[in-house]
DNA sequence: ACTAGATATGTCGGCAGGCGATATATAAGG
DNA sequence: CCTTATATATCGCCTGCCGACATATCTAGT
């Protein structure tokens, strides 16, 4: 189906939350860039989907600001992998996006499900 | 408090659900702009809050795009308020939004929340 | 050996959407 | 009277995701 107003506006409902599903997925451990991002497609049944011009420059962001560290991974006969580490400081941040989120999310459903009386 | 960077989150999350917002409140029955604001804050309490700048150009482009109708109420000894009407076009763009905020909604939770059961 | 596709990292301009600032006007309350 | 809340409206700015592009290696099929 090639709906592009949907795909618009699912691109549309990720704005603001990228960060906190990398730093969600570093939870679980270290990773590189390319895996974070098929782990969010795979866990979200690729509802979810990562775009390079979004994770590079997410994953640079994020550890401007402490929250994540990197690693050159150099293996003989593989390709280089920048391994990305959850701080600290980055495991108290997912807390607050997670809390943020969850209240946002409360704040919509009492917002768009709150009406008893429903037509269909 | 102070928290500005919270703020700036969180305004960043209602990109993308302004206009399910105002389609929703708009089931209930018809109402004006500002009443709209209005209720969203109130069943949100406080949590969601529409700007003018945010409000007014979104119900011109949902009448727009047919999903809502307006009409001026000239009420003497009170001021011009022009009251929008969900039409057909616009309930179902509604339901179309909920289901897909719904999927959204899920995948993100089952990304952020999911149990790490396995490592590759 | 050659080719294609998945893997892997990176940059940059474009663009859409919400917000701040601003303008205008009336009703209500102190 | 004067401030505040109500009520509608416009416009330029800024932020953040995306498309397109660049580069390079590993794997699999022919």
């Amino acid at each position: 189906m090639g709906n592009e107003k949907h795909d618009l506006m699912a691109a549309n409902l990720l704005r603001g939350n990228t960060g906190i599903l990398v730093l969600a997925i570093l939870r679980t451990g270290a990773a590189h860039g390319y895996a974070i991002a098929s782990e969010i497609a795979k866990r979200s049944e690729n509802a979810l989907s990562f775009k390079q011009g979004t994770l590079y420059p997410l994953l640079h962001e994020l550890e401007r600001d402490g929250f994540i560290t990197s690693e050159w991974q150099i293996v003989e006969g593989e390709r280089p992998r920048r391994v990305y580490t959850l701080t600290e400081s980055g495991s108290k941040e997912l807390s607050e996006r997670l809390e943020l989120w969850n209240s946002f999310n409360q704040a919509m459903t009492q917002v768009i499900g709150g009406t008893p009386d429903e037509q269909t």
